[in-house]
DNA sequence: TAAATAGTGTCTCTCAGACAATATACG
DNA sequence: CGTATATTGTCTGAGAGACACTATTTA
């Protein structure tokens, strides 16, 4: 018969390596939007498994100093791009005991975004960290499961063009309708009726001129930055699919 | 310097056990819809930590037996409830240091539904596992942080009433027009007017009359079936809020 | 002024909200 | 028949789609 014992005298006694625990990683899904295409950062595999492939950034939880998974994942991203992107969420979760060779592995995933010029200084130059056109992921064989894990985040976010301006976070922080549209578009994966596309925004008041004009190219557009409320909002009708 | 060597090589050597993992654990939010309350089922916890205290199913994951997250999460429920419950998504992962008093710790949360008779006759006479309406929760100190998650997986469950029909896998696997109503009146909190919610279900094609009618009451309601796309069906335009 | 791009006017169509009207049970 | 619940008819309004039109820049 099990002896009674104090929640204390458990916590004590309790040893946490006594079984064996899958590895644990989170990897991000960093997206951004340059010359017109939207791209996702890769890394190039310096170790064993998966050595010279590339793949998501992402690495271990260090448990000694992450102080939760948000903290982790921030972690590997501004290891990467040298700042913490201003748009982060979780997206999944996968696990299972051969996604990676070392053993019964689980990746949390993150999907995010940031405006290419603020991370560009951190990467020109290096060789192993590199912006890739979603568009030239089909030829490659992509480290462990991350080519599933991008494409889940592309969906994510393809859905997300139809209902907020969620994807103005892969732009920079100030940016011009036109542009805002152009990437809607890429995600989307078809054209955007102009007038739905700004009166909607304009109506739900989402984003506020800067009262400056893009120079260069023809007529100039106006410069917008995203207000305060633009991440949280989400319209009650979608664009057409 | 560190001598090359192979991947077959590197995967001999590699001791998974070298670094200490944060605990793993799936759980699961498993909504029903029963005598016009939407409640959870919360089990209550007969071993440290949080001897005592109700919590949501779930457990370690089993790195000999569970052949992925999914296959893990689906044993903790039919462990509890008999069945696989019809609908399981991916709800969020939640990691830091302090939810859990053994240490740091992981848990990757799913959110179900199933009908309350698929169910009763596994939970009657079982003092430890309980259907807890979701109006009780507010008084109750649950353990670790399911708290927070059940409330997580409400707001997404509402969330899900405004948009598509996922909802109605509280219900069995015939129910009527009305009853459905109830339950995304009860997610949303708010009444529908009963002509918007009929017309987008029919012009959706979403559920397959059975040509039985409902016994008792007055006027008898047809009873439906979900359709196959029901579960991956979202309306483009929202319910009001 | 022509070309190119930014931004607006306005009509149509779909579909949710509102609520009245009808239909079918049971006692 | 009266009451309760299920189901349908139909009008209104919001907002997306379509597309023509105007505005502002440079060459």
């Amino acid at each position: 018969m099990t002896q009674e014992i104090s929640e204390k005298q458990f916590l004590k006694e309790y040893d946490a390596t006594a079984f064996a625990s899958p590895l644990l990683t989170v990897d991000a899904a960093l997206f951004t939007y340059h010359e017109e295409q939207l791209k996702v950062l890769l890394v190039r595999r310096g170790a064993h498994p998966e050595l010279g492939k590339w793949g998501l950034p992402g690495g271990f939880v260090l448990s000694e100093t992450d102080d939760s998974l948000e903290a982790a994942v921030q972690r590997v991203l501004r290891d990467k791009t040298g700042v913490i992107p201003p748009y982060i969420e979780q997206l999944l979760s996968t696990g299972n005991p051969t996604r990676d060779k070392r053993g019964w592995s689980v990746s949390i995933c993150y999907s995010s975004l940031m405006a290419h010029q603020e991370c560009a200084p951190h990467i020109v130059g290096v060789t192993d960290t590199e912006w890739v056109a979603l568009d030239k992921l089909q030829n490659m064989k992509l480290a462990f499961d991350h080519g599933s894990l991008i494409e889940h985040a592309r969906i994510r976010l393809r859905q997300k063009a139809l209902y907020s301006i969620v994807p103005a976070r892969a732009l920079g922080k100030e940016f011009t309708l036109p542009e805002l549209q152009a990437l809607h578009e890429a995600l989307i994966g078809k054209p955007i009726q102009k007038r739905s596309f700004r009166r909607r925004i304009e109506q739900a008041n989402l984003l506020i001129d800067t009262g400056k004009k893009q120079s260069g190219g023809r007529r100039p557009a106006s410069l917008y930055k995203l207000s305060s409320k633009a991440d949280k909002y989400t319209f009650v009708r979608n664009l057409e699919e």
